[in-house]
DNA sequence: GACAAATCTTTCCACTGGCAAGATTGAGGA
DNA sequence: TCCTCAATCTTGCCAGTGGAAAGATTTGTC
């Protein structure tokens, strides 16, 4: 039955757990360039080697961030979807819209996830969670075309045309290189201007001639 | 007349541009996340501190290399384009193009570049770099419409609509998360392959209903 | 109750970036 | 020509980092 917090100082009980939630507020708070295990450790109350035990070494700790981040990715999703419009491309929409709000919401851990490369491990745990918001993201869009996901040939290019498009959106809005009007990134007004400007980006078309 | 090289192993005589070089050599043999800045003084054979007097610390020098990386990107965007054929849309399709060679030639520094922040100081030759970047690409669109850049209005949300989708696939088929069939990803094989799929995914359009 | 495995700590090492102080060099003025 | 001065580069130092090795503590299992 779940772990019992500590029963003495050794031991921690949950410490994989409390080791990833101050990964977390670290990355967060200091921005993957300043993180530190050790800081990490110290920020739980636990010696700088500790982490080594559950997560091999820094590159494993990483990777389990980035599980989790893909989690969070999905979650957000699912929550946007489920409070959208009942259209399918509605929901679709949804479903970008959280790829945003995650994005803007754990910028840091955005940044971890995608910089990852996507591993030669296609049965680690970090493969199946990607895989996971992947498939969240191409039954929407056979939602759309009232179809089975990546039924007919060419269904596949359509997600990949949704995902690449709020990707580079989430990317370049993160840099900073597409300004924003709204100054917390987080608040109703920016999610606001952001929607809206997903919304438009996505549908314009630069036809030849 | 330029500096003549070194006349004594004291004041390297070009020192700067040495390090940036060894610098951009380190990130793509070694990547960001082991990039140290005492290496590329060793490479270079000059003393740790040297790269301070020039850079400040390590910020300076990863924002000179990051405005290296906006010259490199407009030059694979021009180089691009001007082979291409002569009609509006296949120029703009060209820098596009250009986009993708630049972030396959250099992918850390590709990363390095639109991974810092866009910066508050509007007037530093990073922000210059990035601006000359984004012209040719305004320019480019403009002319697909026979006008002026950025001249009616929205004319700046259809630069953003190519930015972004050439943005979103560049990082998304660099993270691995969209595989390629081409091993090598400076063959032409695999030039082809990217170009192919940019060109579909540009213009894919999913309509409500 | 004893043994084995898991969990955590302590100690050590190589490496990193930055600061301070000193050495070397080139340029411009008397 | 010489001399001063600023720019350039080096040496020496320090705190901080990740990882390896070995030891201490606890839990689970027979």
């Amino acid at each position: 039955m779940a772990k019992p917090a500590k029963s003495s100082s050794y031991h921690h009980g949950d410490l994989r757990r409390a080791i990833l939630d101050a990964g977390e507020a670290e990355l967060t708070e200091r921005g993957l360039a300043a993180f530190s295990l050790r800081r990490v450790a110290a920020r739980v109350g636990v010696s700088h080697t500790a982490p080594s035990h559950h997560f091999g070494d820094t590159a494993g700790m990483i990777a389990a961030l980035a599980e989790r981040g893909f989690g969070r990715l999905l979650a957000c999703m699912e929550a946007r979807q489920a409070s959208a419009t009942n259209t399918p491309y509605e929901r679709l929409m949804g479903s970008g819209m959280g790829y945003l709000d995650f994005a803007f919401a754990h910028p840091a851990l955005f940044r971890l996830v995608f910089g990852l490369p996507a591993g030669p491990s296609p049965h680690s745990d970090l493969h199946r969670a990607a895989e996971a918001a992947y498939l969240h993201l191409a039954r929407a869009v056979a939602a759309v075309h009232g179809a089975e996901p990546l039924a007919h040939p060419g269904a596949e290019l359509e997600v990949l045309a949704c995902w690449t498009r709020v990707h580079g959106l989430a990317e370049l809005v993160l840099s900073g290189y597409i300004p924003m009007q709204t100054d917390d990134p987080n608040s109703p007004e920016a999610r606001a201007e952001r929607d809206a400007l997903f919304r438009h980006l996505f549908e314009v078309q630069l036809r030849p001639r």
